[in-house]
DNA sequence: CGCAAGGTTGAAGCGCATCAATGTAAGTGG
DNA sequence: CCACTTACATTGATGCGCTTCAACCTTGCG
């Protein structure tokens, strides 16, 4: 889905999507992967079109909602608006967390730390279990969200999974070590 | 200021201030600048405490008005609640351009970008004349902006000035060559 | 004057990019 | 069922962009 104006506001049901910027020489940057119940954006019902397009990572189910019945919503209720609010609060932090890794991180640290961060927002919707979790990402995906090339994604993805942080199997992320983990993400 | 929960909401009436991430080991990500008519964050009226903090660059003259009272004159005037919620969007839209430059970006292209944005943010304002604007940034805060060190940031902006494509004079910088700057951040 | 903050410059080295080749698994058509 | 293709992961060799460390310079100011 490019980023013309829309009529609707979409929200992820089921799937991964991530949005994605491009450069005029083609070059992509991921700006933030879409889980279940993510909107594609959370302000888009207020915006004519988007700085960014979405792109499907797995099978994704969608739903959407009329942009005006959306703004007339949140207009007309005090704590729609307040919880609407804080999804633009949550999308600017994840956004400046974003900023302070890319700018700030090592290769390692930049990975590790994206690794957690799925995590997180997995956990919170209760799709991980036992430090395990579905990870659909392509090294590629992963290379263009965190500014490296896929060669350099690769080796550093080896060496986690050599130095016994992480295990990847047929689509399943699993950390085997938390605390480690943490730790060469730059954390504590 | 530092990121605790505040009872108001400030806007930036004269001066510049940036919001600043700082990772646990000590290093900084300027997370964004910010300039005359910017509220230190649009959606700081919605939120417990921000993930960053605001350090001043110049002398700051500043305005506040009160969390709830803004929440309820927002919440009362849908087209305040425009205005707005697109304020929210080009907070968004301005990390989300920082995020590629970041990731995608050369060091030469990285400084050359955040020129040019910084100009046209202050054209916006009626702050420039003649490709000429107030230009308060030490390196070093520029380097914790792009992702460098002080040192390379002083090295590119130097090529910059020798290559003929700006100039700097007592906290005032000139645009020489618009379209060989434009060239030069990867634009077109 | 003497100090502090910031700008400038040089030398050396590392982290990541680049280029290129090979491996591997799944899908497709004959 | 096998030849072929496509997508992605892996690995090695080489080089550059940026960091690091360190010295020195400039300016403003008590």
């Amino acid at each position: 889905m490019r980023g013309e104006a829309t009529e609707d506001t979409f929200v992820v049901c089921e799937g991964w999507a991530c949005r994605v910027a491009r450069l005029s020489d083609g070059r992509r940057q991921v700006l933030s992967f879409l889980l279940p119940g993510d909107l594609f954006s959370a302000v888009s019902a207020f915006q004519q079109s988007m700085a960014f397009h979405v792109e499907a990572i797995t099978e994704v189910r969608y739903g959407s909602i009329k942009n005006a019945e959306l703004r007339s919503k949140v207009a007309g209720d005090p704590h729609l608006l307040d919880s609407f609010m804080k999804m633009c609060i949550a999308e600017n932090n994840a956004a400046y967390q974003r900023l302070a890794d890319l700018g700030q991180r090592s290769a390692e640290e930049k990975i590790a730390s994206l690794i957690l961060q799925l995590m997180e927002r997995l956990g919170a919707r209760g799709m991980v279990h036992n430090l395990t979790f579905e990870f659909p990402l392509r090294q590629l995906q992963i290379a263009d969200a965190v500014g490296l090339t896929p060669v350099h994604v690769n080796r550093v993805m080896n060496m986690l999974r050599l130095s016994g942080l992480i295990d990847i199997q047929k689509g399943s992320l699993t950390i085997l070590d938390l605390s480690r983990l943490q730790r060469a993400a730059g954390l504590k």
